[in-house]
DNA sequence: TTGAAAGCGCTAACAT
DNA sequence: ATGTTAGCGCTTTCAA
């Protein structure tokens, strides 16, 4: 079984707390004894027990990442996983392993932000989803926990006292009113979903308010509140082709896969795109690329928002280390602006 | 701070082994001690500390995902995030949290593995990726560790050392082979990468033999051993254009996404598919219904292989749990059979 | 049925 | 610069 800090001690005949302290780098050790010790431990390959030091540390050097991913939800499964990948990545960078969890037991109904915090298995918690319940923001406040979220918003309620790190919606839906209007485009049919998540919600009001700021008033029988799914668009299009008799563009606020489905329904009603009908989706889905045409979309800052919220948690982890009795983190709101990705589903009029 | 069972002890009355034994659920303690305890813990909403705990009973209810995702590799990402989800789903479901994490540092180079099995933050391991090292391997056999492989087949040289639950490629490429052949096609252009994985030798293996006991003779220049990507396949196409001439089908043996790229390809050539040439992918990615046509694929039995090598690495670690000098694990292997997924990319000949 | 005491592997305050 | 000691929160043997 495992080598521990008493093996060490025994070997090169000293006391534990002098094999502890060597392997912890302390400067109250000579430097000679400090590298024997560390030789030995080396040659015995010794790791230290994370959960014993754990115990008197209060610090597991573990990051709780809440994180939908439900089945069904591929779409959106597929936006999520290069969060992941980015977060991951940073965490290890900085010495954090991840415990990767549900919001709450899918099948007790527990909450694991609760579960996880007050067992002491992890020291902060980055949320990327957006219906966290008001008992676990409550608890977190309570313990003064650090906590930021990810690309979604955290609840309206709770908006003000949270960190979080999005994405500006606003400004996305704008830059996408503002391209196809440059293109000459007014008769926009354009999908929005106003159940998901306010994020959508945004994005349209960035979209209205450019038109309206342009003098341009917007047909609201165009606005489709409906679900973002590529089967959702998909379906809409084929039920609706009446309505695309003077539509010369779509903009689909929601995502490039939504975007997939209603350009799957376009051509199968027999309209080209963007000879026809110009098409631009939401996200950058590295899928764009490969659909027929290339999907002119706006792109998701995902790679941004990840490392600044990663970073910003750390901090705030490390922050609490130094200072147990802590007061309240000051809260830390970033909102980074997406961009215009031009390929070929749009036309000039 | 947080809660402790000594807390409880003093409130009760009672001895702290008391209060562990209660909330153990320890029949050594008389039921009316033990729901008054039960109830005292639950108004003071305590849970135990995970280290501590860890600590003496040596397990720590956690178990490691080697998962690479690497953000350049968005399109094996897709396929590997269905699977994270159900694997997820299942530890959760069994009480097991969830740490995920790369096969080795990425900055240090430092192996993930070793380090969480020698600092005991997990008690099993669930591998999904193909190049583990030696080094690591022995480690876990020294160890005696519980490990399951998952999709991807373990090197060669400790194949049948380990557990592992996969896919059947051989007889997926065999589908695909007896699909194409009924249709009426022989003169196929197909597709595998010889580089990332055996899986693709294996399909391919499958594919060849099919025709070789059809009595057909397979054209070896017709099939390409490049790379598994949707460019790959897009750049092949576009700049092997005469290869098509009389060619009927084309068999993308590696992906849906690599289909993708190839039919874009052919599109943009101006060949029409199916009408022109027939087209099939493999992994039955959710994708596939929005692309035009939708594509016909081999499915991915991914609930399948997930569901059973999660149970049973549980397994393994349930025994372990029991019996701590447990001799070797008996390897458990499993091969799941995919299936055709007819759609739309493929016509009779 | 309950309590007392030792110990899991480590850190840190205190002593030398 | 190093050793001694107590203790982190829990489980478990032994005793009562």
């Amino acid at each position: 079984m495992g080598v521990t800090i008493n093996d060490i001690a025994k070997i090169a005949g000293v006391n534990k707390s002098t094999v502890s302290r060597s392997l912890n780098d302390s400067h109250l050790v000579a430097e000679e004894t400090k590298n024997r010790i560390k030789k030995i431990a080396e040659d015995l390959n010794f790791e230290f027990n994370a959960s014993a030091r754990s115990l008197n540390t209060k610090r597991t050097d573990t990051i709780g990442v809440i994180y939908p991913g439900e089945i069904e939800q591929f779409e959106e499964g597929v936006y999520h996983i290069s969060l992941l990948s980015d977060i991951r990545s940073i965490f290890e960078k900085e010495g954090f392993d991840t415990i990767v969890t549900f919001p709450k037991n899918r099948f007790t109904g527990e909450s694991n932000i609760k579960k996880l915090i007050s067992r002491k298995k992890i020291d902060g918690l980055l949320i990327i989803c957006s219906d966290i319940v008001q008992e676990d923001w409550d608890y977190i406040k309570k313990n003064n926990f650090p906590v930021v979220f990810l690309h979604y918003k955290p609840n309206i309620d709770i908006l003000n006292q949270a960190s979080f790190v999005s994405t500006d919606n606003f400004y996305g839906g704008r830059t996408a009113a503002e391209y196809l209007l440059s293109l000459g485009h007014k008769n926009i049919l354009c999908f929005v979903d106003m159940v998901k998540n306010i994020e959508y919600v945004e994005r349209l009001e960035g979209y209205m308010s450019y038109f309206r700021s342009a003098g341009i008033s917007v047909d609201e029988n165009l606005v489709i509140k409906g679900e973002s799914s590529a089967e959702y668009g998909y379906k809409f299009i084929i039920e609706n082709r009446k309505m695309l008799k003077d539509v010369t563009a779509v903009c689909v606020l929601c995502s490039d896969f939504m975007a997939m489905g209603v350009l799957k329904g376009l051509s199968e009603l027999g309209y080209r795109v963007p000879e026809d009908i110009s098409l631009i989706g939401y996200d950058d889905n590295p899928l764009g690329i490969y659909t027929i045409p290339a999907l002119t979309t706006i792109h998701q800052p995902r790679e941004e928002i990840s490392s600044i919220a990663t970073k910003q948690l750390i901090k705030f982890v490390r922050n609490k280390y130094e200072d147990e009795e802590l007061e309240e983190f000051e809260p830390f709101k970033k909102l980074v602006k997406p961009t215009l990705v031009e390929r070929k589903s749009c036309r000039r009029l």
